[in-house]
DNA sequence: CGCCCCATGTAAGACGTTACATGATTGA
DNA sequence: TCAATCATGTAACGTCTTACATGGGGCG
């Protein structure tokens, strides 16, 4: 197998696709629509465009001029359209099916055991209440992105919103298991 | 702060807090209930078991003796124990709540601007699959597991399953969208 | 002039992945 | 006895994190 590329790697080629950017422009999505998990470290994001421009996937051109600031523009190359396609088409696996939200689920899995059902209802509470001033935010992002994004954009942004509903009504179901036999 | 702990690291306190275990039974536990999506591979977990020993958090006693396999049984310190507590009580962050499945729906999401509406429907189809063979081993596990798990690990259990539940009909619904007009 | 933001990078360290290596014991 | 399984590791490699470093440009 050629040098894998990983998630990070794929989240760049997907959004150089979709317009060239340079490396800072690329941080600021990871940092601003939050729409990624994705790291906003200079030290993560520069190394990875290097990476791909090394494999072939990606071109930079730097621009520089009187009164401008000297910065480097990334765009796909006919090979990083392929091996994005390549990748994109790939059929869905059980271990990518199972690698979801593992680290609260593993501490509210613990926390009765371990430390008490107290702990588990304060972190039945602060997610609750992370969730729902989260959920807001997010059904903001989509209705005011949705003119822009391709459908399947818009339904993948709408699936981490019913996901986060649904975790919602797990959240407030399991914390009536809780009520009144502390 | 001190040496960070990784999330395997909090899987095998919380395990070890239950039952002492060998590295080779911790490794069986994360290949065969699939409970978590946390490495089984030697060179995760000896290492972690090992750093988890420096850091004073578990402590490794050798077991030998003639027609007996030497193996190594880890259990916890009292120190281990309060850093496990410690661990469960931190509030939970946005961050924490970000960071579920990002793969797939990265994939499906860049998938129609990019390869096209045939390689979205393939995506959905082929994550149906998946999520409708998954879910009734999971289902399976709940049950047989259900009398021995504390309640917060079961209600744990029952989140992901809504979660996988919460994901399928999403699915059906986007393929829907799909429909008639490829 | 000084400060903050733009824009790019590097260095040290930790962790996980993959692959390989080692022996002992059970069971066919 | 021969293979599979038990049980533990090691080595190379790549990536991310954190933190620091560097300069130019806009602005008060």
């Amino acid at each position: 197998m050629r040098e894998a590329i990983s998630d990070l790697g794929y989240a760049l080629l997907g959004l150089l696709r979709q317009n060239p950017c340079s490396g800072y422009e690329l941080r600021k999505i990871f940092v601003a629509t939050a729409m990624m998990s994705y790291s906003d470290s200079p030290g993560a994001i520069y190394p990875a465009l290097r990476r791909l421009e090394q494999q072939g996937l990606i071109r930079g051109r730097i621009e520089e001029g009187p009164g401008l600031r000297r910065r480097q523009m990334f765009r796909l190359t006919a090979k990083g359209t392929a091996e994005l396609k390549r990748w994109i088409k790939r059929p869905v696996t059980r271990e990518e099916v199972v690698h979801c939200g593992r680290e609260v689920m593993l501490r509210f899995a613990l926390s009765e055991a371990a430390a008490g059902p107290s702990a588990s209802v304060k972190i039945l509470e602060s997610l609750e209440a992370e969730l729902a001033s989260y959920l807001p935010s997010l059904r903001q992002q989509l209705n005011e992105q949705k003119p822009m994004l391709p459908r399947s954009g818009r339904l993948a942004l709408e699936s981490g919103i019913q996901g986060y509903e649904c975790l919602l009504e797990w959240a407030k179901y399991a914390l009536t298991t809780y009520c009144g036999k502390e």
